[in-house]
DNA sequence: TTTAAAATTTAGATAAGGCTAAAAAATTAT
DNA sequence: ATAATTTTTTAGCCTTATCTAAATTTTAAA
């Protein structure tokens, strides 16, 4: 069984190699974790000995099976109890993390078990991003920045890349909020600004704005 | 902040403290935390010189207001975790324990209010046990053991004192469950044996099992 | 291709929490 | 009241997860 530590290096490897293939360098690790790259060293030479990771000194690292049913796991775990606070505690979509970062570590094969059913089996996270199964395997996310949305397609807002209170001050004045529908009208290829319909109002918004906010198509 | 571990010693002090005035033994707190006296003795020296604990070597420990606080915190944290898990997760009430002794330890004042408010304000957690409030406070426990029940006082089943399996399937062959009422109908002195009516049948049971149920008084 | 810079690993230290063995204090028994 | 026993504490060591500083390997540059 995995110690808290071990469960965020894991987690921190898994989220930075978006795909299976890549490896990842001690320096990234270290600085997802916050951590010293000695520190980081230490723990990657732990992992590799349980198994959960490939690792040769000096090339970077990559989860194993075992290692990525285990991140994914603890993935599981933190989205599911962000369901849970924002469906059934009244905790707003940016309150929850901190918490989640603890529950995630709860282990209890039960416990996971029953909270999936009592949530209704979710497939996405407050923020948008999608829960992995049982087995591990991660849904596609429909998650993306409003930039990269189409002509004439509706969205809806998920969640921000920046979470800076000014632009969630931005976002408070111009009324966009978690749940948000927006149809992007038009694209201006020249500053990539794009012209958009928020509640039946029309209104520009910047590449700046449009790189920071993550919609779902709908 | 205390740790984990600071806060299972803080907890199992509050447990062998019956009432505040007594002062628990360093043997004891090794005991109920499965532990050395030697490892209790180094956590007792952390726990005074954080304020938590009053003690004086070789004279045993009491709690400080500061310390009975936290301790109840998270007994409070504790009970309504269970009271959640057999509520909303068809959890039994013999499986909650494990679960919320991790649960317990989880960090974040907004959590515990609003889990709280979800729940209903309960007052006693699954095994019948009080839920101490904001301020520490515990209310007095109604539980007690069957035993103690008086001639034709009605009460209610609200757990076991001991939990080995042999006992579970006597209760459950003669149809004593969680929440199962039982009349007292008379006592003998001789044996201490109890007649009593359970579902309408009038059973005879033994000092062994009257001083192994607990009760609640309806 | 040799050197400079960057990335990574190793060595040695620290703090928390636990252990064993030994010492010291308190308690109980003679 | 002294000896024997029990309880408690101290001393020294281990493991986990960190750190700093130094050494080593890889990569980039001249």
């Amino acid at each position: 069984m995995a110690t808290f530590s071990e469960e965020n290096y894991l987690k921190a490897i898994f989220h930075l190699a978006s795909n299976d293939d890549v490896t990842v360098s001690t320096n990234a690790i270290a600085q997802k974790m916050e951590t010293k790259a000695s520190s980081a060293t230490d723990m990657i030479q732990k992992l590799f000995e349980k198994g959960l990771i490939d690792y040769q000194k000096y090339k970077g690292v990559k989860l194993t099976d075992k290692g990525r049913l285990a991140a994914a796991s603890v993935i599981r775990k933190h989205r599911l109890w962000e369901v849970f606070l924002v469906d059934k505690l009244c905790f707003s979509w940016d309150e929850v993390h901190e918490v989640a970062e603890q529950l995630e570590h709860i282990k209890s094969r039960k416990l996971t078990l029953e909270l999936d059913a009592f949530l209704g089996f979710p497939t996405e996270d407050p923020h948008g991003d999608p829960i992995p199964d049982t087995n591990g395997n991660m849904p596609a996310s429909l998650k993306l920045l409003l930039a990269k949305v189409k002509k004439a397609q509706r969205c809806i807002c998920v969640g921000v890349k920046d979470s800076t209170p000014k632009f969630l001050q931005y976002l408070d004045k111009y009324k966009i909020a978690l749940g948000t529908e927006i149809t992007v009208l038009s694209k201006e290829s020249y500053d990539e600004s794009m012209a958009v319909n928020i509640n039946n109002i029309h209104r520009t918004i910047s590449k700046e704005v449009a790189h920071n906010l993550y919609v779902k198509i709908s």
